[in-house]
DNA sequence: GCCGTTTTCGGCCCGACTGTTTTCAGTCG
């Protein structure tokens, strides 16, 4: 569905590379470019809607009258006359050499015009031919880290999970914050923000003045760093041991914290709108606080919330910090309350010893009790008879994993542990327990595990609307940098849901994260019940549930929307109101 | 090229680090 507009956006953003290409007088051009095309890569719907409707495309943040047309004509025919006017002018090969770390376009300008090297190809030849040598403005440094950033490019992709993200991210910054110079320490930018895929990670870091040269110096010096990118007394870029991440840590004053932390956490786009918003009131609000145009006078800068308030604004938590419509809400003071991990009282979708999972029941309801002091319940759902891979239960195992639990939680004293299952969704949409069984678990989760590349909609909606199923478990089946979503008319589906009070899972196994952020936006629109689960197969995913809540907290998610915020008896009647629906067949 | 509850013209976020060069341009986030 949004293949179409990364190519769109790919466009625009080549185009923009042009202008950049062409010097000072289009810069401006190119700005805008660059932001039509982050807003076509940004859009929850598909581009190609807009293909006869310009006025709609028009009403677009960034996009006006003139990149309207030039879209439509690329949706229409392919191609945009003006882009290929542009590469008569600039070397379409260096293109590309744009997005890589110190090539900016005055560089892609002097290697054409002094050398004549229009190609990567060329680039990376007269690299190795020492032909830039003794050119002015190309020192051997400069060379040397030109060469690094080809190698890197050519290298993987170095986008980091951000599952990955956070460990070696929370490991670094355990480290900073046992340094003495440090005051305090936070996560910023897209992995404070929950993106599910980061670039790398923030760091902004409270010290004196005095201190931070020093505090800069030792932060190189730590373990987990393998190389040094930059080095200044406010600045320093490291690479990880142990991931190869880049990390940028900022240190800062006291003063100015908050204004820090609130840049360095971004996004770019939400940014821009608050340095809008405080130039219109006559302040200029940079990384080290609000000042007054004028004078100069520092107005704050200490914590994020106080410049949300001298903003006008209520304050924005960092999730939602997308520039997807939280500033006009902000603005009047509706934001919602989001979801927190604590307002979790259980887990409703996991795997013990009797299928794939790694532990038997017992050792997880202890653990689980003990970690996780506000669960009330713990439902077991291992799989049924298809998932032969995985070790799924035969109906007669269920009724002796039934009695299992019963001993269990009679030993404990408490009803902590549910009877669950994780039923197969076959390929008609039938499941493969029978409804004699189905109808005495506590819960049941359906999900699909086979037939990837259909459209499952058919299935998935045949499931909701059977009496038994409670929830569709990761309902878009994709494993990220593994395996594509399936396709699912997620409007269809989410309206059956709603309908049937069937609820949808938002799986918080780090390489599914599914539904995704923005489809649990949609799921909260069209009011759906959505339950977290990790689904975890061993006893350290259970962590994973603040993964988990992230991903509803982007999808602007109150704690009324997620089910297992609710008591178990709340629980049950959700299930009970189902069962007692008039059925359509 | 986009945008506007002071504006349809004249703005467009802003500062740090690097490298190469003697005072700054280019690039990044």
């Amino acid at each position: 569905m949004t293949t179409q507009n990364v190519v769109v956006a790919g466009v625009l953003h080549r185009m923009a590379s042009c202008y950049k290409y062409l010097g000072a007088k289009e810069r401006f051009r190119a700005i805008a470019y660059d932001v039509a095309s982050r807003t076509v890569n940004n859009l929850q719907c598909d581009v190609a809607i807009y293909k006869d409707d310009k006025k709609s495309l028009d009403e677009l943040n960034g996009i006006g009258s003139s990149i309207a047309d030039k879209i439509i004509e690329f949706l229409k025919t392919g191609k945009i006359l003006k882009f290929e006017e542009l590469k008569k002018t600039v070397p379409e090969g260096l293109l590309d050499l744009m997005d890589i770390v110190g090539f900016g376009p005055a560089l892609i300008k002097v290697l054409y015009e002094k050398l004549r090297i229009r190609t990567r190809d060329q680039l990376v030849k007269a690299l190795e031919a020492g032909r830039l040598e003794g050119v002015r403005g190309f020192g051997s440094k400069k060379i040397e880290n030109m060469k690094k950033g080809l190698q890197l490019s050519s290298e993987a992709q170095s986008r980091l999970f951000i599952w990955d993200a956070l460990k070696g991210g929370n490991e670094i910054l355990d480290a900073i914050r046992h340094l003495p110079e440090v005051k305090k320490a936070e996560l910023a930018g897209s992995l404070r923000r929950g993106k599910e895929i980061v670039a790398d990670i923030d760091i902004v870091v409270m010290a004196t003045a005095e201190d931070r040269q020093r505090l800069a110096t030792k932060i190189t010096k730590l373990p987990q760093v393998a190389g040094i990118l930059a080095a200044g007394d406010t600045k320093v870029s490291v690479r990880l041991a142990a991931s190869q991440a880049q990390v940028d840590v900022r240190i800062v004053t006291a003063e100015a914290y908050g204004a820090a932390l609130l840049y360095f956490t971004g996004s770019r786009e939400h940014n821009i709108r608050l340095r809008t918003i405080a130039r219109e009131k006559g302040w200029k609000l940079n990384e080290y606080g609000l000042f007054d145009l004028k004078t100069e006078k520092y107005l704050a800068g200490k914590t994020e919330a106080d410049m949300y308030k001298w903003l006008g604004l209520q304050y924005i938590p960092p999730e939602l910090r997308e520039e997807r419509g939280e500033i006009e809400v902000a603005a009047k003071h509706r934001l919602p309350v989001l979801v927190t991990a604590s307002d979790i009282k259980g887990d409703m979708h996991l795997h013990s010893k009797w299928s794939d999972g790694q532990e038997d029941i017992e050792t997880m309801a202890q653990y689980v009790r003990k970690t996780f002091p506000g669960y009330e319940y713990l439902v077991i759902t291992d799989h049924s008879p298809s998932e032969r891979i995985a070790h799924g239960l035969t109906a007669d195992d269920f009724v002796r994993q039934f009695v299992e639990i019963d001993k269990i939680n009679h030993r404990l004293g408490t009803d902590f542990l549910k009877k669950g299952v994780e039923v197969d969704i076959l390929m008609d949409g039938s499941l493969d327990l029978p409804d004699r069984l189905l109808r005495q678990f506590d819960w049941v989760v359906a999900s699909v595990h086979s037939g990837f590349t259909h459209d499952n909609t058919q299935r998935l909606l045949k499931a909701c609307d059977h009496p038994f199923v409670n929830c569709i478990g990761h309902p878009g089946g994709r494993l990220l940098g593994t395996r594509e979503a399936y396709t699912v008319n997620w409007e269809q589906l989410m309206e059956k849901a709603a309908a049937t009070g069937t609820a949808l899972e938002i799986n918080a196994q780090p390489e599914r994260m599914d539904l995704s952020d923005e489809l649990v936006k949609m799921a909260v629109a069209k009011k759906v019940q959505l339950v977290i689960d990790t689904d975890a197969h061993a006893l350290s995913q259970f962590d994973c549930m603040q993964l988990g809540v992230t991903i509803a907290r982007r999808g602007w998610c109150k704690k009324e929307a997620v089910l297992n915020t609710c008591s178990w008896r709340e629980i049950s009647q959700f299930r009970n109101k189902k069962q007692k629906m008039p059925r359509n067949k």
